[in-house]
DNA sequence: ATTTAGGTTCAGAAAATTCTGAATATTCAA
DNA sequence: TTGAATATTCAGAATTTTCTGAACCTAAAT
């Protein structure tokens, strides 16, 4: 594959994740990992792959770390080198941190209200459970897919 | 419930949303959506509440409508007035049009490397069929907790 | 048809975010 | 331990985003 059209992926990746929330370099350290080759990148590849700085590589492989979608693995020169977690969107879009945030929210505004069977309270009480349910069935659906994964591969 | 608590909830509300990317403002109408007394609230209440000016009211409101978390019902007055949808956070957290988005943006990849079985496609193509189990299965897991909602209430 | 409350749009001001270069710290080979 | 390669941090510049006031619609009441 020619390396402008990797390039121009990622761009376009970086674009789409951009309008979700996140910055341009993390989408588009994220899209050139899902495309380069090979896999496994230094953080002064990435850089030149996608024209940003040392300094805002650091930072977006450090949030992308964090968020659990891409992880280090050991260079075989100096330092290390990143690849996506083999099970990456898995992680990262497991929403259940977000809602976790979402359902004790909630929570407070329920016990402002003071009553939560109080009919002030349904708004809170329903989405508060509508959290707390998918919180507690999102795990099973995860482990049925990677089953599934497994086979077919 | 104190007018000044439930803003200060709303304000709260704003800042954990606006940290998950959307603007100050959608948060902040959201949370005190969430617990006004009326739920309804005209465009002068809902700015006057959160301190914010009608044009900032009238975009917010526009996207949370969008977004299907809040629609418009008929005001006693003049106008029309917001009120959270009944099923509002199942709506909009239904994560189901990003992931098509990401399904979409996948495939888009897959075709670039040109064989969807080379192992260069390993990452984009387990990320495709994660978020498209996802998409099948989301629809049958809300339809159970709506079940489930309304045999509880 | 006119009036007026209510709503939308948009250019520019205000505010916040992102990116970078430079300085600093860290890590590994020798 | 030293030197060199690599990585992180941070202040400020550059950019982007958000918000607002003002102008401009729209539609209901009379």
């Amino acid at each position: 594959m020619d390396p402008e059209v990797g390039r121009r992926y990622a761009e376009e990746v970086g674009v789409v994740l951009a309008r979700m929330g996140t910055t341009p370099a993390f989408g588009k350290l994220l899209g050139w990992l899902l495309i380069c080759e090979p896999p496994q990148q230094t953080t002064a590849q990435l850089g030149a792959a996608m024209g940003l700085s040392k300094a805002s590589v650091s930072t977006g492989m450090r949030v992308l770390e964090q968020s659990g979608l891409v992880r280090r693995v050991p260079s075989p020169g100096r330092g290390h080198a990143y690849e996506m977690h083999p099970d990456a969107f898995a992680r990262a879009l497991d929403p259940t941190d977000k809602m976790r945030v979402f359902i004790d929210l909630m929570q407070r505004g329920i016990d402002l209200v003071g009553d939560a069977a109080a009919p002030e309270a349904r708004r809170l009480r329903h989405t508060r459970d509508f959290y707390t349910f998918m919180v507690e069935r999102t795990p099973a659906l995860m482990e049925e897919f990677r089953r599934q994964a497994r086979k077919d591969s």
